[in-house]
DNA sequence: TCAAAATTATGATATAAATCATACTTTTGC
DNA sequence: GCAAAAGTATGATTTATATCATAATTTTGA
């Protein structure tokens, strides 16, 4: 049921998989079911495979010394989390961590790259997808670079909401601790603390039990537009 | 002679191009030569196709309302510009500038996309370099978001290095402005002129005529490891 | 269920870097 | 070759945001 409302299967391999092929696919994943604070994958592991979210959250995310961290992106169901290319690196640069209990499925490298050899039109999806990364991740440096951190703030939550979409109650479907969103927004979790206290007292947003709903999206989007260092 | 030196066509598609269809990119390409400070495409302006650098320096920037710049990245002989996965957006969403004289050469896009089609190996390569770029991407936020600016000051110099190389004098082979280095760290160009200071009366580096010579690149390195906010 | 741990709100203070300002130097284009 | 424009160095001032500090609230797990 849950699975259902979800698409489980619904990622871009099984979208341009030919079809006599996704049995294949089938007889070589394994499913697994990682709890809500634990790791997928950690920074330096060695990389055997890939993984698909069934459904559930996770934050993909850098340590830098023992204190920083900075996510680089959360996945949802249907995201590929885990896979950087071929083999060049033989390490994860990155960690994923559950935000929620999360299912996933798991494809070892040679049979994924296997399935790449044998699929063009699988490595062409890719390469788009990985183009459109490349262009959303510059405009995360613009961002970093040239805005204040309330816009960048303002810019995140916009961005959450296409992503995770909204609950019944107008609530973005997920929940982030202030520390996350920090590490998010490259900012302390004090000075989110703060700027999401102003955007709630200027009504923009709400929130409610680690979640943000929007009250004024135009407004919000101007604020990301305008607010430049 | 200068097109020997800089191997003008050794870029990512003749490195993937069959034999039997190099004849046929030939007859589809178009040479051209950009001189220094002009565009060789603007943010905006409809994508026609996409361009290889045969020889020169160019920049890949985005303005921000009216002084703001940022630049994404720098490219030279045998990078690709300008591509950025299948026709999603019809405009380029950067400029990019040529920092010298700069010899190009051209395929449209029809052309370049039925390329991909008939040679796997060739979506299978870029889909790998977009893997790395956004690695490389992401590393960047991650210094935007923890790292003070003399750290990024270290860490594009060695940047630079590793991407252009260095002359018979030592000195890295590219001539860059103040504001251009500003606007590639991500701070202003006093800040950048007050640093660049430092470091030379720290005697890590050395500079002339626009352009930086590493003399102790270990401890520039440690510099840039180290330097967290 | 309750104590410990994690998270949040909010104030006070410190600081890196932006901004403003000026003089000097180098490059460009006619 | 020279005047105008662009680029550079350096000082003074301001400001956004990090850091430090404390108390209140929520979540977790034994």
């Amino acid at each position: 049921m849950k699975e259902k409302q979800d698409a489980p299967d619904n990622n871009i391999l099984y979208r341009h998989c030919m079809p006599e092929w996704r049995a294949t696919v089938d007889a070589n994943r394994q499913l697994l079911v990682v709890k809500k604070g634990q790791p997928v994958f950690s920074e330096q592991d060695v990389v055997k495979g890939v993984f698909f979210i069934r459904w559930g959250k996770v934050k993909i995310h850098q340590r830098w010394g023992n204190e920083k961290e900075l996510i680089i992106r959360f996945a949802k169901n249907g995201d590929m989390i885990g896979y950087r290319g071929l083999g060049k690196g033989k390490v994860y640069p990155v960690s994923a961590t559950a935000l929620e209990d999360t299912g996933l499925m798991y494809l070892d490298i040679p049979f994924f790259e296997a399935t790449l050899q044998v699929n063009p039109r699988l490595t062409y999806a890719l390469m788009d997808f990985y183009a459109n990364e490349l262009e959303a991740t510059e405009k995360r440096v613009r961002n970093m670079a040239h805005m204040e951190v309330k816009g960048r703030i303002a810019e995140a939550i916009l961005m959450l909401k296409d992503n995770f979409g909204v609950n019944d109650e107008g609530y973005i479907d997920i929940r982030l601790t202030r520390q996350d969103m920090a590490s998010f927004v490259g900012t302390t979790y004090e000075t989110i603390s703060r700027t999401i206290g102003e955007l709630e007292a200027e009504k923009l947003i709400r929130t409610s039990d680690k979640r943000f709903a929007l009250l004024k999206e135009k407004q919000l989007a101007k604020l990301a537009e305008s607010n430049v260092k």
